[in-house]
DNA sequence: GCGGCCCTTGACGTTTACGTCAACCTGCAA
DNA sequence: TTGCAGGTTGACGTAAACGTCAAGGGCCGC
């Protein structure tokens, strides 16, 4: 036996609202198991989760987070569903290399509006110093 | 005299609709100057408007968007708004430092992804082969 | 002076990602 | 047995970020 999860744990331990897991099941981005009607969901799931919060951490859709899971496993994949995921894994990277210069951009942009703050600030401390 | 733009210089240049910009000015996020009811931008508003796309590249909200673009110039700031500048600037180093490990992460899962996928596939030309 | 092009301001529609009830079942402790 | 904590579906509301008309003004070449 593996461990299992009910809806309001990992709504706990993720820190999310159990409506925001349910809304992710009816996007097609979960599908745990039921006892009964109650969901009970496995360590996967709990992955999966965890990859949609990462996923809208750096601003992917559910739709974009939903492709990464279904990347997840191969199976069941033809020829040509595999080498469309291929497709989508390679445009993905492409995706975050460029969100990596964006990100080394801000940061420059963040030093030199700090620079500019600190500045500011210098010159108001010593005027008020008069 | 300095380079300016119309509406739809911009628009055709970053490739966004007249519209989306008009929608920045709306929020705060741009204040271009006017000829008349005609809207003329300056290349600092040009500067903005790719600061705004790289923040949404990277999953910024237009509102955070336009906080970073207030940080630009810290001028007519008293004491108490040049701290939470700084404040805000280092809260958006955080969240930079978060993305990053997100992208890493998600690096890494595509590659065991990306491995899987080229497995299943020679499974299925193996298979073809016979 | 008229059609075409670019600009403007509304105003309403749409998609995404949930929030927020309502109404109901269900095991279990008092 | 009752009452509560935690689960369910369903329906409606909402904020963000625009899209999509509609109606009109200004200038320009023919």
């Amino acid at each position: 036996m593996s461990t299992t999860y009910s809806i309001s744990d990992l709504a706990r331990e993720l820190d999310i609202t159990t409506r925001a897991i349910r809304f992710y099941e009816e996007q097609g981005l979960l599908a745990p198991e039921r006892r009964g009607q109650e969901r009970i969901y496995s360590a996967r799931d709990k992955v999966s989760l965890k990859l949609i919060l990462r996923g809208k951490r750096i601003g992917f859709s559910l739709a974009e987070c939903r492709e990464l899971i279904e990347l997840y496993d191969p199976t069941g994949g033809n020829q040509i569903q595999l080498n469309s995921m291929l497709a989508k894994i390679a445009e993905r990277r492409e995706q975050l290399e460029q969100q990596l210069l964006d990100i080394e951009q801000m940061k420059l942009e963040l030093d030199t509006a700090e620079e500019r703050c600190t500045q500011a600030l210098a010159q108001t401390i010593s005027q008020a110093g008069h």
